[in-house]
DNA sequence: GAGTATGATGTAACCGCTTTCACAGCATGG
DNA sequence: CCATGCTGTGAAAGCGGTTACATCATACTC
């Protein structure tokens, strides 16, 4: 690999002078340039990246921390931002913390030895004070799906609040009114959030939310079908479900399944993320989209306005779901 | 951030030293190992990677370029690489080519710039010549999910035409004589591969495959959708169908579900990959096991064997395909 | 025409680490 | 007792860039 002496020596100049062709910083001469830059050329040049990051304590690396790499949600997320970046030239490192704390804190360790000029995290297990920390003494950090208070201007999420609520105000206006409920863990904020829209919901239409309908499950499929089980062993009238993600919707359509019960005749199911698998459940899931692909690209903006100074779209920080309807959700039967 | 200079000075010691005790490489006293670790540890010394990759021209970065990062099997794919090499203390950068030659040539140019140690790359559109090229001329390289001639020690694969194989063997076996089979696009080695063991099952079985039960198709849930439509036009006998992943599987059934047949009892399915959306369908999908984790896996391993010298389990290039036996697929009904 | 601002370029230090080479000190063998 | 061979360590030259500062023309002002 041809190195900036040679290009310099080939061109008669110094390598200050092709080192501000190369950064475009410097005001150079015209016939300069134009000889520098043939030279690159013929040469092939193309400046060491790691040099660079040495002499100017930036990596044009971006480190990405995500509970799992797969999924569709994470999935969609990393590949929102690596399109973004990648636009931009920079790089984007990725790292998992599975949700735990020790590994999640292993992870930004981690990122932070490779000199990342910034990083996008979502994460659940972080307390909000190594955030604040972290926030403090890393690079700028970006963090996802979470509002961590002090620190609003550097999160981006979903208002799970009017997700909750939208889904819920749909089976109202289709008539229903006994709707249960099966939550994720509460003491996650995305989840208390969808439950508290699903209350607002409930209140507006002059109903009181009966906790004996709503079950507190994992987000997982193995959950909504134990959620939906014992909802049914509690033998109260209910026409409608809302499940707080697609995942522990299909757990409940297959137990609502294997009893008979007819969804949506009999029972209407409305899940939460439009993930791909909601597409393919019989019958198709109603469900609130997450727009998460355009949730890391807007992380990826914010990145690149506050860290790399590009100027780009104004940023939005809370993002809104949408209402998706296809089969599960019909009238209700009453 | 502490640097090596503090250290060497904190302790009394050269440089030279201190770097000697990081890499361990070459013999230091106990005496001054000792006390080098503990003044790293008095000022929380890390050393800076970059400036280690710049003298040593190594980066300890991995480059992946997989068509696209969400999705089953990329995603699955990648988080066995990044789980494998994260362990190592390697970093994992990926680029996205989505099948399209342009992209993967740029991707590839993109990684290289970084000066990646190696590359794990999933493409398809790139050409033998230019995969050759890359190989003698960038970092080491391995391919995943395509056998290049020349290259088989490069490549980590599924044993194709082993996946349909077993499929068509298995429908075979309960008693299926008039088999449909939905293709993927038989140009990629892949899906030909599928079709070639859906022969030979047949082949052995003392049947002819029969062309005209034969479709090709994209790969894509609608493309089977629409491949099940010509199937039924040609109203040929069929009690089952092969689809060469699970995709069109789902629209294959789709389409069957909408005309009322039932499956299994008229018509078996089955797909192929054990993307998660095959347990999602209903009736859940049989399918073929495609380990796709585990081959990411295996990528890493690779390259921590030969471009880290890292010694460890012996490299597996071809991966077998199994069985997933679930509701779709039953005995025939002749 | 002297003085001065301005633009283009060169010089050299520096980023933080690795590694070759030299060398001192000490044990060993004859 | 001297030649020899190890061991442990230091000095210094890179790795390939960036950039503060110096320098030198040149153009402009009065």
């Amino acid at each position: 690999m041809a190195t900036i002496y040679e290009v310099s020596k080939l061109v008669g100049v110094s390598v200050a002078t092709v080192s501000r062709v190369i950064n475009g910083s410097t005001r150079v001469s015209d016939k300069t340039r134009q000889k520098v830059l043939s030279a690159m050329q013929a040469l092939d040049y193309k400046p060491n990246p790691i040099a660079q990051s040495l002499a100017t304590n930036r990596s044009d690396c971006v480190g990405v921390l995500v509970p799992e790499v797969h999924g569709p949600v994470f999935g969609a997320m990393l590949s929102g931002i690596e399109a973004e970046l990648r636009d931009a030239g920079k790089f984007t490192i990725f790292a998992t913390g599975h949700n735990l704390e020790a590994k999640e804190r292993e992870a930004i360790r981690f990122l932070n030895t490779r000199n990342c000029d910034a990083l996008i995290m979502h994460v659940e297990a972080l307390a909000d004070a190594s955030i604040h920390r972290q926030a403090h003494n890393g690079p700028p950090i970006l963090i996802m799906n979470r509002v961590v208070s002090g620190l609003e201007d550097r999160c981006i999420s979903l208002d799970n609040e009017h997700g909750g609520y939208i889904a819920t105000n749909m089976l109202l206006e289709m008539g229903h009114r006994e709707i249960a409920y099966i939550s994720g863990p509460l003491a996650w904020g995305d989840a208390s959030d969808r439950l508290a829209g699903h209350r607002r919901a409930l209140e507006e239409h002059g109903l009181e939310l009966d906790e004996r309908l709503v079950i507190e499950s994992n987000f997982h499929e193995v959950g909504g079908s134990e959620a939906m089980e014992e909802l049914l062993r509690r033998e109260l009238p209910f026409s409608a479900v809302v499940c707080a993600n697609d995942e522990m919707a299909a757990g409940a359509m297959d137990t609502l399944r294997a009893r008979g019960t007819s969804i949506p005749d009999e029972v209407s199911l409305v899940g939460f993320d439009n993930a791909p698998l909601s597409r393919y459940l019989y019958p198709k899931l109603s469900t609130v989209n997450y727009p998460i692909t355009e949730m890391g690209r807007m992380a990826a903006h914010w990145v690149l306005e506050n860290v790399y100074g590009q100027s780009g779209t104004a940023i939005q920080h809370v993002f809104k779901p949408s209402l998706v309807m296809r089969a599960s959700a019909g009238r209700s039967p009453n």
